[in-house]
RNA sequence: CGGGGUGUAGCGCAGUUGGUAGCGCACUUGGUUUGGGACCAAGGGGUCGUCAGUUCGAGCCUGGCCACCCCGACCA
């Protein structure tokens, strides 16, 4: 068993941070709480980056963008927002620099206390108050409406504990801000993208996840209702995964966004917003991965299958790549992204255990004797099986495993989520299952008071309550209150 | 921000009592190798995180600062 299964935390954060270097995804960089993200990193970042831009196209949505600096004034506009943000966000104040001191070891670099700005600016933590701002301007009419734009940005919260991936200073996500003539079509607006998300997660990531709405306390600073999807992860500790929030007129209110409805009469509109991030790197890599590395699925693979020859001879190694251009054209045709490994340097079992680490699907070895065969070894990353199988019809076969692998890695998941979920009644229960980690489905009785507690003594929150979730008679398990519904209760990142 | 730990070659580390820096991997060159992380030989690479202090002399001692890791607190 992979020993990542049975690791306590420390071990665990050690196995994530193990993979997240070796696979050569990202970096620490010199700039607190930062991190570089690599090409390796980038390259799967950017297969997310397509799907995702994909179904948002197809949902109607378009691209654009908008300022880093917020003043902050704009920040402070919609109260319970900035009450959110407040705490973590990094404040521009002055513009210029300038240089003191007459000889190269008296001199430095220091900001120029005459260019301090009369409004700070703030680098956004999120862009709601910017675009809303602009929308203003936007949105004259019930025919500007809908209004469905999304942004690709970068955005900075100044968090005290940073992970690769998961929480750092600086991440790279995307936005998306709707503005809709009725309450009905932004809620509809907000459920169908989380749709997305979930869709994205299990079809593209092949990550389980539970939809759901967010309690008021776990709330986005600003919205009348937030979605998520959560996932969990291989040490049973559950990540949201990507929100959706019905932002009611909340922000249409505090920045004066009305237009003339068909009778001409003005209405505030009505918003939305949602968004995931490069955390979605983080879900991936621990909901796959094993001792040997990360485990990629075809899907988001930047490349799905690599060939490595194996050769003695000059005689062998042309050989060997005649037939590896052939099969890298039948794949080709079929849209499979492969590539030809033919470093010189490095020996074959190098290479075996690179492409592990960096996960690639499929791996090809094509060696004498299998030129002499009209064979090729196939390797698959997730079960790190192999098998020699003909020449002949690889490129269908290759195609049906790169299907097969993305399929099972959902299935492992799935299944893995389902022996962690735990149906308790009683708080002694509850704790137990706390003990083993994974999703917990209880009975709560609805206030705030009672999450509190219970994070307070369990440091477990609660994920969220399910949507279509099953109405069933209950007693609270911390107070004993009635109860209508269970809630997903989880540690979580 | 609190507690604990770390910072020495690209990476991982050693460095004794304070005496002017070393090992493994990687890199360069040559040769032998190549079906699961090759081997031999010869090389190159360092303001020891940073700033100050103590000292004849600091990688080592003292203090400040910075960054990172782990546990908390915080955190759509």
């Amino acid at each position: 068993m992979s020993k990542i299964l049975t690791s306590r935390s420390q071990d665990y954060s050690q196995w994530y941070n193990d993979i997240v270097m070796k696979a050569d995804l990202a970096d620490h960089s010199a700039v607190r709480g930062c991190m570089v993200i690599k090409p390796s990193g980038y390259a799967v970042w950017e297969m997310m980056q397509q799907a995702l831009d994909k179904m948002f196209k197809d949902t109607g949505h378009v691209n654009a963008y908008f300022p880093l600096l917020i003043p902050k004034s704009f920040l402070s506009k919609e109260a319970k927002h900035v009450a959110g943000f407040a705490q973590e966000c990094a404040v521009v104040t002055h513009h210029r620099l300038k240089t003191v001191g007459d000889t190269p070891e008296t001199r430095q670099v220091v900001v120029d206390e005459t260019s301090k700005l009369e409004e700070e600016l703030i680098i956004r933590p999120t862009s709601e108050t910017i675009i809303w701002n602009t929308y203003r301007d936007w949105i004259k009419s019930h025919r500007d409406l809908p209004l469905l734009i999304n942004q690709w940005a970068n955005v900075v919260r100044w968090e005290m504990r940073t992970r690769l991936f998961l929480r750092t200073a600086e991440f790279l996500w995307q936005e998306g801000h709707t503005a809709h003539a009725t309450k009905a079509e932004a809620i509809e607006e907000t459920e169908k993208m989380l749709g997305v998300y979930s869709d994205f997660a299990e079809q593209f990531m092949a990550i389980p996840v539970i939809r759901g709405i967010k309690t008021e306390s776990e709330r986005f600073a600003g919205a009348e209702e937030t979605y998520c999807i959560e996932a969990l992860m291989q040490d049973g500790k559950a990540l949201q995964a990507g929100t959706s929030h019905f932002l009611g007129q909340n922000f249409a209110k505090a920045f004066e966004v009305k237009f003339a409805n068909s009778e001409n009469k003005l209405e505030y509109v009505w918003a939305t917003s949602w968004g995931v991030s490069t955390r979605l790197m983080g879900a991936l890599i621990m909901s796959h991965s094993d001792d040997n590395g990360l485990v990629l699925p075809p899907k988001l693979a930047p490349t799905q299958v690599v060939i490595v020859p194996i050769f003695k001879t000059d005689e062998e190694r042309a050989a060997i790549g005649e037939a590896a251009e052939k099969i890298m054209l039948e794949l080709r045709a079929k849209n499979i992204t492969v590539k030809f490994d033919k470093r010189d340097k490095e020996r074959p079992g190098y290479k075996f255990a690179e492409h592990e680490l960096r996960g690639i699907p499929v791996r090809l070895g094509i060696g004498p004797k299998d030129l002499a065969n009209g064979s090729v070894e196939m390797a698959r990353r997730d079960t790190l099986t192999k098998e020699v199988v003909p020449m002949d019809g690889l490129a269908d076969r290759i195609a049906t495993m790169l299907e097969d692998i993305q399929s099972s890695l959902y299935k492992r998941a799935l299944e893995r989520r389902e022996a962690m979920s735990h149906y308790v009644n009683t708080w002694e229960e509850f704790e137990a299952a706390l003990d083993k980690g994974g999703f917990i489905f209880a009975h709560w009785d609805g206030t705030a008071a009672t999450e509190a507690k219970i994070k307070e003594r369990t440091k477990a929150t609660i994920r969220c309550i399910p949507l279509n979730n099953k109405q069933e008679e209950g007693k609270c398990i911390l107070t004993g209150a009635p109860s209508k519904e269970r809630v997903v209760f989880a540690r979580a990142y």
